[in-house]
DNA sequence: TTTCTTGTTGAACAGTTGTACAGCAAGAGA
DNA sequence: TCTCTTGCTGTACAACTGTTCAACAAGAAA
């Protein structure tokens, strides 16, 4: 009896974290339950499990449920473009060849990961009837454009002109990116990540005057 | 008394259908549903509401929700398929011509609809987790991308040589019609339906040799 | 008119969901 | 050691989920 009361003591039941680590630790949670279960599983209490804590604790965290999802979104979405950006400009190069590697990347396992278009499904839904995801969104989109649309300007000042405006050819490749990757995702048979590859960097090629 | 019981005998509370019958109600408010509300929303009882039937029909018709939902994705895929096909060939003209009004028409009103998005969200989640959807997709892809596909074969056989095969040509305008049909959908504000067909069509121009 | 088939009802069931909140307890500061 | 702040727990709640099924009744057939 005392034993175990002395046991309890120096065991305790949970240990406190600072807001901003708790946060993270939920963040993380939210993020492995929508990649393992997909949307329509996605409840408080299943993240509560898979992070250790209780159900009330996110609430204490977070005003609702949406707002530990719009978390979630921005955390996964920027660090994949970390990623991307670290990858592509640690190799330098043209900025031709940096758009390749973009493309190659985007059919790379890291990208091309059923789990992932799970948590891009989640994601979609919630904008419908979130302005808080929504907000995520357009955030992460422009940033994820704008990205490929400076390449291509550099590509025509380096003196290559194209057959549309750099705004343009962004938006189509991105159209590409995101049509092949949605497709594959829906059905990985449909085509291999050679083919995918393949059609993109012959975009990048066509596009030349 | 007697008066509202003779009412109620030549008033019926409900009129019995057809089996058939009764699952196209069920199917289009089904498919209203989706539309109006998306997936997250989408509940046996709301369709049982839009129906104007109780909720026990559904599991009368159908052995469960997800066979309803399947029933209800063949169905406006293949009507939006018979649609645009139609429409296509109506006109008549070259295969060129006939897929410049293809991407005409994916870039319509019909088409480019946050609602019809909606819908497709539902069934890619469900998907997911439904063999039943997903043989429903796979059956719907094939026959729009393979339709593509022979467009480009004829453009070939008429005497104008591609940079690609007819298959990678089609795979690619598919996942640039797709994937700039989502980006539109999460965001109309990103670019005009005239853009769009703008980057589709230089797609057309550019594959050839 | 009566019988009979079967489409249809709606309550019941056993789950699930997100959120609120009173109270517990970890662990820093005194 | 004791106090006190506050991160945290876990129950309670009301509303919802898909599915089942005994009972009802529409309307064709006899």
């Amino acid at each position: 009896m005392e034993k175990e009361k002395t046991q309890e003591k120096r065991q305790p039941k949970y240990s406190r974290k600072s807001p901003s680590e708790r946060r993270e630790i939920l963040v993380q949670a939210a993020l492995n339950c929508i990649v393992r279960d997909g949307p329509h599983k996605l409840s408080i209490r299943q993240i509560a499990q898979e992070a250790g804590v209780s159900v009330g604790l996110i609430n204490h965290h977070y005003t609702s449920k949406e707002e530990l999802v719009a978390d979630a979104y921005r955390h996964i979405a920027a660090s994949l473009m970390d990623d991307f950006g670290q990858r592509i400009k640690m190799e330098g190069g043209t900025a031709q060849e940096q758009l390749l590697r973009f493309i190659q990347l985007s059919f790379s396992p890291v990208n091309l990961d059923p789990k992932l278009f799970r948590a891009w499904l989640a994601f979609w839904t919630m904008m419908q009837h979130s302005e808080e995801v929504s907000a995520v969104h357009a955030e992460q989109y422009d940033s994820y454009r704008s990205r490929l649309e400076h390449l291509f300007q550099e590509i025509i000042e380096a003196g290559t002109p194209l057959r549309m405006s750099p705004r343009l050819a962004a938006l189509g490749l991105s159209g590409l990116l995101d049509g092949l990757w949605l497709e594959w995702s829906l059905d990985p048979t449909n085509f291999t990540e050679e083919e995918g590859i393949e059609i993109c960097r012959n975009w990048l090629e066509m596009i030349k005057k």
